[in-house]
Formats: C-alpha cells, sequence, structure tokens
DNA sequence: CGATAGGTTGACCGACATCAACCGACGTGG
DNA sequence: CCACGTCGGTTGATGTCGGTCAACCTATCG
C-alpha cells in the first residue's frame, strides 16, 4: 500500500484519522476546524453555497436560526439515530460520511443511501413517531442540528422542507430504477460518476477522492456481491477508467464512464450506442 | 380461460368496465358511483377512515376543505400528471389504480410503485418546479384534487403532509431492500402479501382480488422479466399456494406465502427458517 | 374473422452469487 | 519489536437463478 507504490495518480492522503474532517480532495480551508458554523447561521458558512440546509436559515438571514445547536460531531461507526429512535431534530451534514440503512430481522443489513456534506438528514422522521433507518457515520462527521420544535419559529421553513423531501424521494426513484434496469457494470459506473459530480459540487476534485464507504456497503447499497464490487472496479482499472488502490479512486477516462453508466444495461435497453452526448441520470 | 373453467375458487369479475369504479373485492356501496365526495369535505366520505388523505381535511372538519375539486375521474391509461409538468395540487385517489412510473431516455419504463384508494399522489413534487415522474392511471380512477395553492389555508396541514412524505420514503426504502435483497420467489410472495394486505385495510377481502397491473408492470416494478413473473405465479400455483388465472388472484395459503415473503431470500439471509411468528416486512 | 396485446411455456446460456483461498493493513498483547 | 488475529479486499473456480429468445395460446375488439 502506502500509495503511489504502483500507481503514480494517487496521491497518499490520510484516512481515518483523526483530524480529517473532509472528505475526498483537499480540505478547502487551512485552519482548525474549518467547518465549524460561525453563530448558527449558515451567513458566513463556508459551506453555504451547496448546502442544501442553508435554504433553511436562508430564510432568517436577519437573525440566526434560533435553536440550531452546532458543530455536533460523531466518530466513525457512532449512530445519529437508529430504527425506533424517537425523531428529535433534523441534521445537516457539514463534514463526514454517512450511510442510511435498513436492518433485517436476520441481521442482514441494506444501504439505502450515502450522505455527503451539505445534505439533509433525519427527514423520513419527520412527521412520524419514530425512526425507520438508521444513520451511522463512516467518517467522522460534524452536524448542524436543527431540532424539530425549533423548526416551528422559522417562517416559511415549509416550502424548503418540502422541497428536501420531494428530493429524497426522486433520488430514492433513481436509484430504484438503477438497482432494477442497470447490470453490473453500469450500477458501479453510475455509482462513481455519481460520486464524482458530488465532490466537484462541492468544491472538491471530482477526479480524485476516496471512497468512505467499505466494499460491502457498495454492494448492499447497489444490489451486488462484495466480490462482484472488487471485480468491475478492478475491470475497470484494466481498461484503463480509471485508478484504483483500497479506497482511493481516481477517475481517468470519466467520458466512458459517464456513458457506461447510462447505457450498457441489460441489453434491451443497449441499441442506441452511438449517442455520445452527455448522459447524467443524476 | 373464462374463468372458473378450471379453478373453482376464481369468480369472474368484471375488469375494466366503464362501471367499475373499485379495485378488487366487492363493490362496498350500491349507489350509482358509492366514491363520490359528498361536498368536498371527507366528514362523510365512505372511504374515510382508510384515507390517508383524509387527515388532511380532518384537521377543518368544521368546515369543508375549501377549494377542494372532488370526483375528478380518469379513464385507463389516462395521466394524472406527467414528468416534466409543473405541480399544480395533490391528489387522492379514490377509487381505481394507479402506477407511478419514469421514463428513461430509451424508452424503457421504470414501475416505481403502485397506488390505492386512499392513498396520495403527487407529493414528490411538492416543493419543486416540476414533477419528475408519471403518474398513468391502470384502472378508471376517480380523485379528489387538493390545489397546492389552498394547503396554506388549511391550518396544522404540514405535519400530515410530513407524515405523508416520510411514509413515502420509508416505503420506498422497503421496496430497495426488496429488490436488491430478495430473490424472484420472495419478491414476488412479497408483493402479493402486500397488496393483499392493502386489499383487506381497504375493506376488501385480502384473499380474492384482482391485479390492476399487467406482469409487464409487475416485472418492471419488481426488477424481473415478464416471464419470470408469469413462471412464479404458475408455480405458486402449482404449490397451491394461490389460483391465479390472468389477473384474478385468489390465494389459498396466506402463511406460506407470508413466509416465503420474509425469508426465502438470496441464501444469506436463509438460516433461522425455524421462526413461524408473522413476518410482515410491510 | 383476423389482428393485436397480454400471458404462458420451454430451451438455452450468461451474468453474477457463492464458496474458498489468499493477501495486505492494522491493532493488540506478549 | 514481532507474533498473531481480525478485518477489508482481491482473485479464481464453480454453480445457478433468472434473463433472453422463440413459439404458442387466449381474450378482446374492430
Amino acid at each position: 500500500m502506502t500509495a503511489s507504490s504502483t500507481t503514480p495518480y494517487i496521491v497518499s492522503t490520510n484516512r481515518n484519522t483523526s483530524d480529517r474532517l473532509h472528505i475526498g480532495g483537499q480540505p478547502a480551508g487551512g485552519g482548525t476546524n474549518p467547518f465549524a458554523t460561525p453563530a448558527g447561521c449558515c451567513k458566513d458558512c463556508m459551506s453555504r453555497d451547496y448546502c442544501v440546509g442553508s435554504q433553511l436559515s436562508a430564510l432568517s438571514d436577519s437573525q440566526p436560526l434560533p435553536l440550531l445547536r452546532h458543530n455536533h460531531t460523531l466518530g466513525y461507526r457512532e449512530h445519529l439515530f437508529r430504527e425506533g429512535d424517537a425523531p428529535e431534530a433534523i441534521y445537516v451534514l457539514k463534514s463526514g460520511a454517512v450511510k442510511l440503512y435498513l436492518m433485517s430481522e436476520d441481521g442482514g443489513e441494506q444501504v439505502v443511501s450515502f450522505y455527503m456534506p451539505g445534505e439533509v438528514l433525519g427527514l423520513d422522521a419527520l412527521g412520524t413517531d419514530a425512526h425507520r433507518s438508521s444513520a451511522m457515520v463512516l467518517e467522522r462527521a460534524c452536524f448542524c442540528v436543527i431540532p424539530l420544535a425549533s423548526l416551528d419559529r422559522v417562517p416559511g421553513c415549509h416550502q424548503v422542507l418540502y422541497k428536501l423531501l420531494s428530493m429524497e424521494l426522486v433520488r430514492d426513484h433513481h436509484t430504484i430504477e438503477l438497482i432494477t434496469k442497470k447490470d453490473a457494470e453500469a450500477k458501479m459506473a453510475n455509482f462513481l460518476v455519481d460520486l464524482s459530480q458530488r465532490f466537484r459540487t462541492r468544491g472538491y476534485s471530482g477526479s480524485r477522492f476516496n471512497l468512505s464507504m467499505k466494499r460491502t456497503e457498495i454492494g448492499s447499497y447497489l444490489g451486488l456481491a462484495v466480490e462482484t464490487v472488487s471485480r468491475i472496479l478492478t475491470r475497470f482499472q484494466d481498461e484503463g477508467l480509471l485508478q484504483v488502490q483500497r479506497r482511493q479512486i481516481c477517475i481517468v477516462n470519466f467520458a466512458r464512464l459517464e456513458k457506461l453508466a447510462g447505457y450498457g444495461a441489460l441489453h434491451w435497453q443497449a441499441q442506441n450506442t452511438a449517442k455520445t452526448g452527455s448522459v447524467s441520470l443524476f
């Protein structure tokens, strides 16, 4: 290991060390904790431009969002909430990475989605009495916590929450489509393209990043066996699409990956591979 | 075919005839259109007890829900809304059946979910500027239409809407689990058990009903080929689990079907088949 | 009556799960 | 510091579930 021994593309990055508060790319700020929210208000927050949560407090720009507990941090494998917990707040992920998953009675877990900085967790319990899924930290994470009780006091918050909720629904629908209609290769390509784009949006490199989840979790999310995930990753590498070393990914040929993501599916989807335009299901 | 020729269990039912406003089971009322909402108010609506939409106007029980256009009806294959349409309202399905689906650029369609009377459509576009999915009528349907503009005037509606939205989210998560972790048999069993329970909730028979969707649509929803759906259905019949004739289903051994639905998955889920208690993922 | 759409059935085979062995990284304790 | 166990990841061999192709059946409708 120790990076860059075999592949010059990949720069060694410190993963899972305690001081690492960001995911992927370079830390965008130099300070101690660049992701600390200034005053319980998004106005001066550096994540503001891509943070979907910031739309909430954008409403109350004049005065800071009340009752916003900020800079709540959790370490690897800690839970933000678990199935059955009573909903108390919604959480804006500021840094790190989180997975949302279901637990079947037999112990098997089903990863439902991965969350990146700027995304909002806990919405799926909004009107209910209990969380129906668990959220576990994959990479030391820092949150803005907005207690449900305080939401009422944010005028106009509903529009924003509705939007976030429906965005999540739409995302899930795409996930369903991805899982049912595409073959393993397309699933992986899609997954990587999606990650890449989300990293880029956040100001990180879209071509060099590291995965915050293990193969098992990718497999669970995409409905593939670990071995398949591994194999496809190395196949992609052999074909010159990307470089991979454990969790570190370096996308070499994004266009081709994108093409694989869009078509290359279960045969009846194929046909017009001619189309070259950007596909981008997401 | 012509019903009951081979299987004594199944009673011939008139499908898709113009006067048939309900799905499955027997019509619960004798009149002309038993599903006509009385006065734009849920108070006297016969679907009230199971209608999740009724929670909305329950809030404003004293005076009827304002601006509620009711008894909007659509025929087979008509669209309630399409991908790209600007959201105008939310729709409570009063009778009939609807499918929600996505269209991939290559023309393939992905069924995302099926809706039954009492369920609410259009929530996934609430905070947004366009529908991201299409809703097509599978069986002549009748809706209560609640224009988005009028929602504000219903005090306390947000709690209800949040709840509906998160319920939908949770449902989708279960769908994802179903699709990724279970084998074809378990998927079908799950699908049927789910349908059965929803019918029962609505006062119809949970053991004898007919499907409002064709095999293709079931296949798309579950991520299976049509042929597989067909084969598994006949296998279930051969094993004495149910009787099937085209769209008509009569569940004979519900317990065993339920067991298949819960476990019987991809091997690593098996193990403790000993447990006999009710499984009910849904 | 023929045309068409939905559904069933059989034969075949390929993608992917499964099983098993192995490897490197990492943490712990002697 | 090394031995060792554990965990995550890779790779190969093998089996099989379910997708694909093709033919056929049945109901429905003009």
